[in-house]
DNA sequence: CGAGTTCTAGACAGTGTGTCTAGAATAAGA
DNA sequence: TCTTATTCTAGACACACTGTCTAGAACTCG
């Protein structure tokens, strides 16, 4: 099935070049976003702020929404490993909490975010970051409190946990609410733990 | 600068056809919208299956989202009314609370809501929703607790059961949790009373 | 260096948009 | 009913973007 007679068994290593033209592409569409509507960025655009032919483009993905989607998860990969974990005593995070990581990372990224949100774009955005943040939150519960509630609450309870956090953070950014990440993350808490304590408290 | 030199200044009674039209215009994109992915749906689709001209179309709307927008928008007016109010001893909604009237408009429109929520025409429905709930839910608690919290705290409370009331929905609806709007409700004042109680207890 | 690949520039048909026309259909008001 | 103003219609138009394809240039890996 290969494009030659060749039997070679070794794979080729991946070429630099399409790294490097992702990169390239990716980058310009973060950039593009900033500067103006995500729904009127053509492929046109991208690929003449990447300094790249057009056709490259689609050597590489089929629309912008692919490249967003690939360049976004990139961007979470790197955040991710940075989440600590859970206190089964005070029902607070050790270290940096996930909530805190979050917020943070929102407010490092404020422009970016706000320029997605103003546009359809955030949709996949949105609906991807409830999934994962309630995959996150159901990992350290899991852990935390195994076996105190069936699956079914449990379930509920992350989705809960996700959506308040997430909706918080969404409020927070598209409202220019002048309060620190800590503050955001520290208020969260306040307003989780109870529910927290009476679900999972002895 | 009217037309004629006729200076009128009865105001002309409201042409019927403008009304027919643009119903039967939403009335055919919301029919589309169950049939096939939103984005794929032109302005010709949607006045072929109204029996339209398109220059109709564009007597009367810039654009699809403009379209929809009102359409969604006509759909909220009618339910909004249905709300009941808080009753400050117990924290929980007497009548038809906003969660269960919230929970059964979804149910009952779950195929037009999951189609929607399959393509990028959610995004505006997400934030809006968010907004309006959280605007429904703070009307009713400063009925209910005047004056026990700060205006930010009050409205950080706000946000936070309107997201995670909305996000709730969300999960519910497109993943298919076979559980009933009622249950859905009462299961988000279990995880929203603590909260309360906590805040604004006496 | 040489084989294999990725990138390039330009062209192509296809599709949807938004606007405009002149005329047909229809509603409102007397 | 009859007049007048408005709305709807069919078709045409230029324009923009898409997605694909080509032949050849540029580059990478071994």
């Amino acid at each position: 099935m290969s494009t030659t007679g060749q039997m070679s068994n070794k794979p080729r290593k991946p070429d630099r070049r399409i790294g490097r033209t992702k990169k390239l592409l990716g980058d310009a569409l973060i950039s593009l976003i900033l500067d103006q509507d995500y729904d009127q960025i053509t492929v046109q655009d991208i690929t003449d702020r990447a300094n790249l032919s057009r056709a490259t483009f689609y050597l590489h993905y089929t629309d912008k929404e692919q490249l967003l989607s690939e360049t976004l998860q990139q961007i979470y990969d790197g955040i991710a490993p940075e989440m600590g974990a859970y206190d089964p005593e005070t029902f607070y995070w050790n270290g940096a909490s996930p909530s805190l990581i979050v917020f943070q990372h929102v407010a490092d990224n404020r422009d970016l975010y706000r320029a997605m949100f103003r546009t359809h774009a955030g949709w996949k955005l949105i609906i991807d970051t409830q999934k994962y943040l309630a995959y996150r939150i159901r990992a350290s519960l899991e852990a935390t409190a195994p076996g105190k509630l069936t699956a079914a609450s449990m379930e509920m309870l992350c989705q809960y946990m996700a959506a308040s956090l997430h909706g918080l953070a969404l409020w927070w950014l598209t409202n220019d609410i002048p309060l620190s990440a800590e503050t955001m993350a520290q208020q969260y808490h306040a307003l989780m733990q109870p529910t927290l304590s009476a679900l999972l408290g002895s």
